[in-house]
Parts: C-alpha cells; structure tokens; sequence
DNA sequence: GCTGGCACTCGGTAGGATCGAGTGCCAACG
DNA sequence: CGTTGGCACTCGATCCTACCGAGTGCCAGC
C-alpha cells in the first residue's frame, strides 16, 4: 500500500513520537535507517502521507504526529513483535515458579504484564462453563446459612450462599449434596441449576434454593478479569481528565470483559483508539492475545495503554505470556 | 483549645476551602455564623491561628488554607457526623438486599461507601485465622494435582494447590482428609499446617505437602482487601503526579492492609496527611472505622480521599458502614 | 525527481503592565 | 481595650507584545 520510502518516513516518525510525545519534523526523519534523500524530499512524503490519512499536523509549521489509521498501518506492516532477552528472561521464570491457585496465577499474571510493559495489565480468566464440576458440597455455616462449594476440574472454586428457609442440619444437607452430585459432576457449573427435583420435600426446599442461588448470579464473569497497573495510566497521560476517564473504565470490570471479547472477536489483537468503540479510550490502545487450554481458548491477556504505546514491546510481551499461561494451564 | 470565634472562623476557613480549594479571605469568613465581626478583626484572628498554626499563608497576600493541626481540629473539635437522608435510605437499602459471599459483600461494601463519598473506598476482611474451619476436602484436579478446600465459619474458603509427588488416587486423598479433619475442624485454618503425622508413609508423603502449601502464603491477608474507586483519586487531585503516586500505594495491598491496621491502632478514626505516615500520602486523609463481629474487631472499613474532604460525611458514612457491616456478618 | 534556498507560520517563552483579592497596620471610636 | 474603617502595600493571575526557532510549503535550478 506504501511504497518503501513512505513506509520507512512512517516508520520513523510513529517511532520518534512513541519515544518523544513530540511531533516529529523532517529533519528528524531524514538520518532515520531507509531514509537517504533530503528533509525537502521527506516533506514531500510527509505532506502527502498527510493526505492519505497516514499523519497529521497539530498545526500548521509544527511536525507531524500519527493518526489511527498510521498506528494501524505500524502495527499491520512495520512492527515486528520483540522481546529483549531481561524480559523473556522473567517470563520463563516467572512460569517456572508459577504455581498453585489459579486463580492467583492469573492475578500475579497482571502483574508481569505491568512490569514488562509498564502500562495497564488486564486478563480475563476461563469461564465458569469451561471447567467442568469435579465436587460439590454443602457446608453448614449458621443453622439457617449454607454455602454451596463446588471445586472445577481447573482448579477453580464456586461458591454460593444458600440461606435456608428454616433450621436445617447436617444430614439434610448431605442429602441434597447426594442429589446433587451424581447429577453435576462432569458438567459445567451452571446445570447445578438445572438438578432434578427430590422426592423428598425437604430436601427439594434445600434444592429450590441451591437452584436459584446458582441461577441469579449469571453475571459472574466479571469475577474472572483481573487488572493491574491502573497507576501506569497516570503515568501516560498529562491531562488528569484523560486519566479519570480511563480509569473510570478499568473499574468497570463487565466493560473490561466485554471490550476484550469484542476486540478479540474480531480477529484483532491491536484496537487503536476508535477502534476500541469506547469514546473514553480514545487515545489509548489495546494489545491483547488469547490464550488456549488444550486447544480451545478460554481467556485473553492484554495491556492497555495510549495509543504511542510501544507496540513491538506491547505485541511481544502479550504474545509470548498469553502462549505460556495456555501451557501453564494446560498441564494443570 | 480555642475561644469560641477563633473556632468558628477556622470552621468557615474549612468548610470553605473544602468546598473550593481555594485560598479563604477574611471577606468570606465574616457572614459566616458565629462570626459577627468585622473583616478587620476576622484579619487579626486569623494571623493568630496562624501563628498558632492551624492556618497557613500559601503567600503574602493570599487567603488561608488550612494546616494538618487546623484540620485536626477540625475533625476532632468541630466537625460532627452527618449523613443526609437519602444516603442513609442508601446504606439501609443496600444491607437489606446484601446476602450470600461474604467476600462479594465486602467488595460490593466498597462500591458502596465509593458511592456515599465519591472518594475512593477499602474494605479490609476477616483475617483468615477469625473464622473457624468448618469444612476441609482435598478434590483432584489431575493426577498429580489436588486442590485443599477449607469453609471457614465465617464464609470464607481458603483453598491452595498441592502439587502431588506421584500420581495418587482418590483413596489416598480420603485417607489424608480423614486424618486433617479431626485435626483442623473448629480450628484457625492456619493449624491445619501443624497436623501430626500419618502412620502410613504414603499419607505422610501428601500431608507433608499440605503443610507446605499452607504454611507457604502466610502472607494472605492480601488476599482479604478490597479497593474501590481508585478513579475518584484522580477526580480529587489537580497534578497527574500527585495521582500517580497515591494510585501506586493504593496498588499495594500489603501496603494499604497495614496502613489501616497502623491507623486504627492508634486509635485514630482520621488519619490527615503525615499522620498516615507515608510521604506519598502527604495530600491525603484517611477516614476508618473498624467492625466488629461478636463483639470482635476483624476488619476496617475506610476511605481516602484528598486532605481536603468533606469529613462530617466521609466520618459518618465510614462510621454507618462499619456499624452495618458488622451487624450483617454477626448475624451470618 | 531531488535538492538547497527562502519566505512564512505559529506555538512557546520572556518581559512588562495591569488588575484585584487580600493583607497588615494604624488611628479613631464606643 | 477590643473593634472597626481606612489605607498603603503585596503578589499571583491575566493579558499583551515581542521574539525566537522549529518546521512548513513552494520554487527555481541541478
């Protein structure tokens, strides 16, 4: 689409201002690597990569800055992914050592994306309906208050209070635990909704509850996003106000989860600004990589961070930690 | 300390400052109550508190802000708690609904007080040694990997990853939870790392790796803070670096953990600026109030906010929140 | 087609004038 | 003697102007 100058002028100029957060003149330009004419020459380029949308100017007689559609065109043609050896050193050992609790695994996994990268850190674990129920169990915590724990085959633990309706011991509770095993084990979480009814009705009273407490909280996937890293958004903006609307963003733990699947389900794994379809995130950019459990993928990992993000960085360490943690996963 | 008119002027310096962080002149002191003088003799007054301390000069020919010690007295001599109706009807509505997870609870509790105060919101939960064991299983995941599920009384389920030695087989993990159960049921979990040792090599073999995993996170009480509302912190602040900096220690939940403790055991309920002890903070306060279960302090509720917040809200909400908190986690 | 040269643009910085909110002080007053 | 109106003074904030310089667009010549 761009012959090999204009590429190399492009090149050259997002990677300036990633670094700088200053427009970049032609007389930056012309000492950069494929770029051997003059700075007369580069404005030429230059004026003309304006017109076809690749960059902009602040203002007249100010240099150039990169649009969205030059980012895309970066990340598209010219980035080419890189870690440099310290960090891929830490992803190997952070992996290494990695153990235990998933869902503390995910958590520290936040925090080595934001220490790699340095900007926001976001990811999103399996789903409910992924891991399938290896044990259920009903444990009395006050005569009247239950919690329902079921253990998934992925390690992870559901839990749900059942308040009963009346004094209920030990036995009835094993019981309806009877009742319920044999029909959720081996199945997704959620068809513990689904348990037959009991004959006996004071166990089905029990089982009326354990079915709704299940059924109502639907909305569980925002338990399974971590974020990390909300500081870094300070750190990349100037104006408080970018800042207190981005975060305002983070907080949201449904949006997070729906932003990663929206961007993910369109075969991206760069949303720049717009792309991202949320007005707040408009100078910022999404880098995200899903990752996969025994071939199928269940989550996603990312790094939010403004739109002069250092991409092959960003690319890198997201690509490399999302393939890692499908492996850590995969063999349990 | 004070005479009366020093005390309502510092209480309309205050309370105005706090409503537009802008330096106060002795113009807008004198139609405040309790102030029926003229500007002249508010002007003497007011180079007194000086003096005194409790106001300072931001330059000559400036109006007054106020000091830590003016705030302090403030928030201890003329500052009363008030929560206006329609928070009030809030609170009582959001405890009425409140039910099930305990930790869900204690993060919705966060959104909550966010909500009331629009500053930012940290819960702190029962340490894990509070609640009792109820319940202990240990579930294979893989082979190789098992997973140990303790219910706590409280609702809290402690759970850790044991990583097997050989692969072993449902039997051997019954045999090891018949030999933890006795030993840890009606106990802190944290025991469940002292329990003795099996006859049978092969449950000692598992059990040793129990212990390990238990023992290894002692350091959990991590685990048991929930934040919320960090994006207030830059709604709060004019300079992206003052954010930044707050927003760093809020990310550290070892941090934020004993920053309450050390808050509470002092016996503050405001903790403003260097009182907190963390330079970082130094633009900050800090409102707390520990709950009780039974009658036995096991957490904190807070929020933090800028130095100049509105503390008769920020004390009663803290003060209404703690109380009700309490009160549902006593009742189970 | 590329390049050096040149006039031009315009944000950023520095200096200077002005404004006004606010102060400290003092003399006068009840 | 405490209070008050008056007054000179201070100093940040705002606005204006001049100026600098990085950068541009364009053009004539190589």
């Amino acid at each position: 689409m761009l012959d090999e100058r204009k590429a190399s002028i492009l090149r050259a100029v997002v990677e300036e201002y990633i670094q700088t957060a200053q427009p970049v003149g032609s007389g930056h330009v012309v000492d950069a690597p494929g770029v051997s004419v003059s700075s007369a020459t580069v404005r030429n380029e230059m004026a003309a990569l304006e017109t076809e949308g690749f960059l902009a100017q602040p203002h007249t007689s100010a240099g150039r800055i990169p649009t969205e559609k030059g980012y895309r065109y970066f990340v598209d043609a010219l980035a080419q992914p890189s870690l440099d050896r310290g960090s891929a050193q830490q992803v190997r050992a952070f992996f290494d050592r990695a153990h235990g609790e998933i869902e503390q695994m995910l958590l520290d996994t936040t925090r080595l994306l934001t220490g790699l990268t340095d900007y926001a850190a976001v990811v999103v674990g399996p789903p409910a309906d992924v891991g399938k129920v290896r044990s259920v169990q009903l444990v009395s915590l006050t005569p009247r208050v239950a919690l329902l724990v079921a253990v998934l085959a992925n390690g992870v633990v559901e839990k749900r209070t059942v308040e009963l309706g009346d004094d209920t011991d030990e036995v009835v509770l094993q019981g309806v635990v009877d009742q319920l095993a044999p029909h959720a084990i081996g199945q997704p979480f959620a068809v513990v909704a689904d348990v037959p009814a009991a004959m006996d009705p004071v166990t089905e009273a029990v089982l009326a509850r354990v079915r709704r407490a299940v059924g109502t909280s639907v909305d569980d996937e925002a338990d399974h996003v971590f974020v990390n890293g909300a500081s870094r958004i300070s750190a990349s903006f100037e104006a408080v106000e970018t800042v207190r609307s981005v975060l305002t963003i983070l907080e949201q733990q449904l949006v997070v989860v729906s932003l990663l699947r929206d961007v993910v389900d369109r075969g991206l794994n760069v949303a720049i600004g717009s792309e991202t379809g949320m007005q707040p995130l408009a100078d910022c950019a999404l880098v995200v990589a899903p990752y996969t459990v025994d071939g199928e993928r269940v989550g996603t990992v990312g790094v939010l961070g403004p739109t002069r993000m250092n991409y092959p960085q960003a690319l890198a360490a997201v690509a490399v930690v999302g393939q890692r943690l499908g492996h850590r996963l995969s063999e349990g």
